[in-house]
DNA sequence: CTGTTAGCGCTTTCAG
DNA sequence: CTGAAAGCGCTAACAG
């Protein structure tokens, strides 16, 4: 199968009996131009339905007006809002974005950004996959002069401006309203410890302990992998201990729901017996029962900022001086913490 | 911001001291070339860390070896599958993949066709907007012989590829399941009416009563408009009803968890009061309590089968005539519809 | 106000 | 086996 044929300057330009230039003046409405000839002209394009050609037009002027994007998974309601945001907002200042997802894998990362950097977009916007752990590849991209931002899933110390979120103060949120709600053995259930994620929200979590006088305590603090299984596995841990704790805290919703699962086949009560929370406000987590506790962080608006702010940069708006922006999360109590009725 | 210079075969040539046509063949490993100087041009290459222009190259073969695909919204779970389907299985074919939506926005829709098309992409995949009522845009892709499957959301008239899933099979699958669970007075809650997947699902759920002798009642077809507000305002009607159905089947997943937490509210209970079921299997109907039964559609699946299809038709691996494909799907039976128990 | 010219980075005849 | 030259569609000096 092959594509019909598009219609050039060079065409409309022999058909009216003028140069290409003239063309190209008249349809970027150039000032230095008979205004009955651009009339012409500007019909003449439309009559023939005349697209312009943007990767000629790219490749001479050496700018796509493209984005790169690239995050672990599309399909994570999280991920796919933060795209919605860059899109949206990319598009709305003439820019296209090409989207590519690394499936956690370091080795599709570092293709993505191959295929992207070779696609010639403009920029890039990047949230790591799980397993980075080194990063050569961003530092490439840093030495090789092309610019980009890094969001959620960052890494800090690369001299490029990052979003996220408060994941800390989210923590402390949860941690604390637990507190509150007369909890005082909490369980904080970690992803694989080296995430950024883990290790910020471990810090709010022993925050909000530290200012009731709890002190650490290595039992309360469950690693899962994120799986199904490793998820199952943390939730008959805690149900199985000696003395139950009386909340837990996962890092993300999806380990929430699975915990809740799980305990909810061998009849232990959320939130009679034990309490739970999650983190990212997932639309699963309004749904389940007991509805879910959890942080809410907004997606599209990460999206939205993490462009405007590259985007700033790329038209000189901003300067190119690496800066972080943190959102702050909010708290979005349910029933699945509320041990008061 | 600027981006760094990137190294250009002719670089490469004059270091090397040979014409630019010799690098061009070495790095496409053309065999009439003398191997030593093959080696020495692509050790040379990667040293210098040579990364070929993909605008210049698919200007000079007009061809871009990108796809366009457009989803009427991207934070839609299925969209998001058949996205990750579409991805995964052109890059494995060397495509690349531009993805915009048209936010269920005619008007969007048409634009985001402009711009792939304006950026060269070789074809399209679409799955129309719920707004799509005429198809002038479509026509014209298709006059244009610009090479595209429609997915999901098609338009039956016109004359290319399409998938779909068996939607009247599984709206039957559905009904006759809550048949079969001992329900007479089902009533089915319809999108807008002019959509493709309202129309075909009806037309399941018909022919599953007439299967038991049941006719069509009109006052057991309720329509929403989709939005929350219309969705609540089915369930009170329902609610309301002078002598209550037994059975609820909603045409998307969404519209039944909606009507489900509306009930819930009331004290309504589900299924010892009413059945329930919906379509789709969203991440979503497997954790909301009572579970909902469900239809299941692999967009993951759909995604493959349609890039699959298309990719071979450019290739020139499948004829060029239009054809059908269609999934089936799968009841996924839980407990909002178990009357038995 | 408009045409001529050069060239973006690459591929591909056509000659040697 | 390799180089020279043309050209994909477009923009942007530079002339006039």
């Amino acid at each position: 199968m092959k594509k019909g044929h598009q219609v050039t300057m060079k065409e409309i330009a022999k058909k009216l009996g003028v140069s290409v230039s003239t063309i190209s003046r008249a349809l970027k409405d150039s000032p230095e131009l008979h205004p009955e000839t651009k009339r012409k002209i500007v019909e003449m394009a439309k009559e023939m339905n005349y697209q312009p050609n943007l990767l000629a037009q790219s490749l001479r002027i050496s700018r796509t007006k493209t984005l790169g994007v690239i995050v672990p998974e599309i399909t994570s309601h999280f991920f796919a809002s933060c795209i919605s945001g860059i899109q949206d907002h990319a598009n709305k200042r003439g820019y296209n974005v090409m989207i590519c997802q690394s499936n956690e894998s370091i080795d599709q990362e570092i293709a993505n950004i191959r295929t992207l950097v070779a696609s010639q977009v403009d920029a890039l916007l990047i949230s790591l996959s799980r397993e980075t752990n080194h990063y050569e590849h961003l530092y490439e991209l840093y030495s090789r002069e092309i610019p980009f931002v890094l969001f959620d899933r960052v890494q800090e110390d690369i001299p490029v401006s990052k979003v996220t979120f408060n994941d800390a103060g989210g923590a402390y949120q949860v941690t604390h309203h637990l507190l509150e709600m007369g909890c005082r053995n909490i369980v904080f259930v970690s992803g694989p410890e080296d995430l950024y994620i883990s290790k910020k929200r471990k810090e709010g979590y022993l925050k909000a302990l530290n200012e009731y006088g709890i002190k650490e305590n290595s039992n309360f603090i469950k690693v899962t992998d994120l799986t199904l299984e490793g998820n199952i596995e943390v939730a008959k841990e805690i149900a199985a201990m000696k003395s139950r704790p009386d909340a837990v805290f996962c890092m993300i919703d999806p380990v929430a729901v699975d915990v809740l699962t799980y305990w909810k086949s061998i009849g232990l009560k959320v939130p009679e017996e034990i309490a739970l929370a999650g983190f990212t406000n997932n639309p699963t987590s309004a749904v389940v029962e007991p509805p879910l506790t959890t942080v809410s962080q907004p997606g599209y608006e990460m999206g939205k900022l993490a462009v405007s702010h590259l985007l700033d940069q790329l038209d000189g708006l901003a300067s190119d001086d690496p800066i972080s922006i943190v959102l702050e999360t909010t708290l979005v109590p349910r029933k699945s913490s509320n041990r008061q009725a």
